[in-house]
DNA sequence: ATACATGCAAACTTTTTGCGTCCCC
DNA sequence: GGGGACGCAAAAAGTTTGCATGTAT
């Protein structure tokens, strides 16, 4: 795990984001682990999901600069966003065989408006300023 | 164009973000149009910015749920983004070709941690209840 | 016992909006 | 001249943070 102590509200948070399929902003998670957990406070759904995600188990999805959304759904998948309700589903398979084909995308009822491919990364400067400060 | 009238605001965003090729956030577009245009509000240029969006003439990028940075490189081509600092270079080259290929990325120095396939478009939700309010 | 994690609320950052004025068509 | 666009500033939205308290180890 990626925290040095479990607790009952990481343990809750984790299981319920990975029971929802339907990669939840943070508020509306906050709200469903609240039905286990009534204290629970939305800074600390903030804060596990964060190191969720330094630890690899949760991407962040959705729209550039706009809420975000959590998905811990494992495995290489791509991503369908709805550009009006910013609604995200998942896309079976890995993804360099899908780039070009829009046929399981449609089969989910979308329109298709476009295609991105997109890398993460570590820029060569921060890189170097890594390298100085002691990696 | 995707406005009614033509202003100089207007015409100076559109240059300059074109002349930048950095994919700046709103704030550093704003600090660079304001040479030219000293009194122009940071309101406006989101507001350009939106109705480029819209237009197709600007490509919101960088990561969900953190500012927003401005594409208005045409063709399709897709990026790399700096987990670190945020920073996102071009790729060239059309989306399915460039799936599986992290030489382009490498070049430019970055170290690729993933590579994300996604689609945009409209759900079947929102389709429906455009349909009923009127298309 | 002792840190690490939490709840709470305040602070912060980024984006949106209301409104009176301006100026493009 | 009229209505869309602008500047300004306030508000909203979303996320982060400080601090006292709780709790896993």
């Amino acid at each position: 795990m990626p925290w040095e102590r479990t607790t009952k509200q990481r343990t809750v948070i984790l299981e319920e984001l990975r029971e929802m399929r339907s990669h939840p902003t943070a508020d509306e998670l906050h709200e469903r682990v609240r039905l286990r957990l009534p204290r629970i406070s939305l800074g600390t759904v903030y804060r596990t999901l964060e190191s969720l995600e330094r630890a690899g188990m949760v991407r962040v999805v959705g729209h550039p600069g706009s809420q975000r959304r959590f998905d811990a759904t494992g495995g290489d998948h791509g991503h369908i966003r709805c550009i009006r309700c910013g609604r995200v589903d998942d896309l079976a398979g890995p993804a360099d065989a899908r780039a070009g084909d829009d046929g399981a995308v449609e089969r989910l009822g979308y329109v298709v408006l476009e295609r991105r491919v997109d890398f993460v990364g570590i820029c060569p400067a921060c890189r170097e300023k890594e390298e100085r400060d002691g990696s």
